[in-house]
DNA sequence: CTAGGTTTGTGAAGAATTTCACAAGCGCCC
DNA sequence: GGGCGCTTGTGAAATTCTTCACAAACCTAG
């Protein structure tokens, strides 16, 4: 989050940011902001604030995103698709190499200069070329299998928006974006907002 | 998560299910479970666990659940369009009344039996028929003053996966989706694990 | 070079969350 | 009906996270 507002500062010349402003931008409190960014060094300088180019630069190599990601795709649904062709990814340095499905409608459907693949060549495919990263954008039921192919296979990075807990071993990395939880958080605010 | 997993219990015909059950199916603790299901009432019994059933009525109560919300949703690219067909949001009782875009290319083109709407017309629109939840699939650019245009018309909360921070009055629930960051996170995990 | 106005970095305090651990309650079986 | 094996509900302890508050450091100006 630091790093996304710190882009933006940059982007429109800024030198320098205190904890202050980082705090407003990012909607939490100064001290909030020294004692994240103190985790993983000093950057600032006192009397003045961050170095905005400087720590950008830093808080790429904390994230790792010196590098370009593989990930592949799968599930060519709608929201497979969608994030298929979103340009936050490649923006951000993490490179689509493949998109897979199981439904034969979907198998061969063009997608950007190749295909759709069937998603029995996951395996092979990811044992071949290196894959950092599974986005799974599949029913909840096929989910756990799928992780498991994928985890098997040797990925370390799993993107879940399947609605469900995957369970993985220590070493795998898991992110779930639950949509529907989401919105029945909004749904459960609404409820009992304090009027 | 307790309610989703509830629910598979409930349609497998489960009746009863132990704090300990239900933490190995969230990937949490049995504590936890029953620390966190106590904060709303009592509904176990000892010696036997939860009643399936009644705790996901009762769940669902407490998540405002029990009435269709109505969604609108701004941004009618990749993302808004997934989101608009997007099954589960109707599975839960989220009604989607309208999705608006401010490009003259999506104005019009045909969703469901409706079509997608200028989006001058959302503060009118948000006007005269209820709406009580906004998801914002826009740039980033463009969300804060959506934000603050939906909030004006009356709108509670907002699910924002523009990829930024919005600010809102205290009594606007807000939930930001951000996959980027999910990706980094992973980044950051897949840069960092101890092997 | 010094004084004054800022802002960081960080121990310590405070708050919130999670885990522990166990009494109390429940159903089942004999 | 009583004993036994489970499981909840919950105070207390432990841990984690956030906020406070201030010394140390830095810049600018004169």
């Amino acid at each position: 989050m630091y790093l996304r507002y710190l882009e933006e500062l940059d982007g429109s010349g800024q030198h320098t940011a205190s904890s202050d402003a980082l705090a407003t931008l990012c909607g939490t409190t100064p001290a909030q902001v020294r004692k994240d960014l103190s985790f993983f060094g000093s950057f600032g300088k006192r009397g003045l604030g961050y170095p905005v180019h400087e720590l950008t630069v830093r808080l790429r190599e904390i994230l790792g995103l010196g590098q370009a990601w593989q990930v592949v795709i799968v599930g060519a649904g709608k929201i497979g698709s969608a994030l298929a062709e979103y340009r936050g990814f490649r923006q951000r340095g993490f490179q689509v190499v493949g998109v897979y499905d199981k439904n034969p409608d979907k198998i061969g459907r063009p997608w950007g200069d190749a295909a759709v693949r069937d998603i029995t060549e996951l395996d092979h495919d990811i044992a071949t070329q290196r894959v950092d990263i599974a986005v799974l954008a599949i029913p909840a039921d096929d989910a756990q299998e799928i992780v498991d192919r994928v985890v098997q296979a040797g990925v370390r990075a799993i993107l879940n928006f399947a609605p469900t807990q995957v369970h993985v071993p220590a070493h795998v990395a898991v992110k779930t974006v639950n949509m529907a939880m989401e919105l029945e958080g909004l749904s459960f605010a609404l409820t009992n907002r304090a009027d």
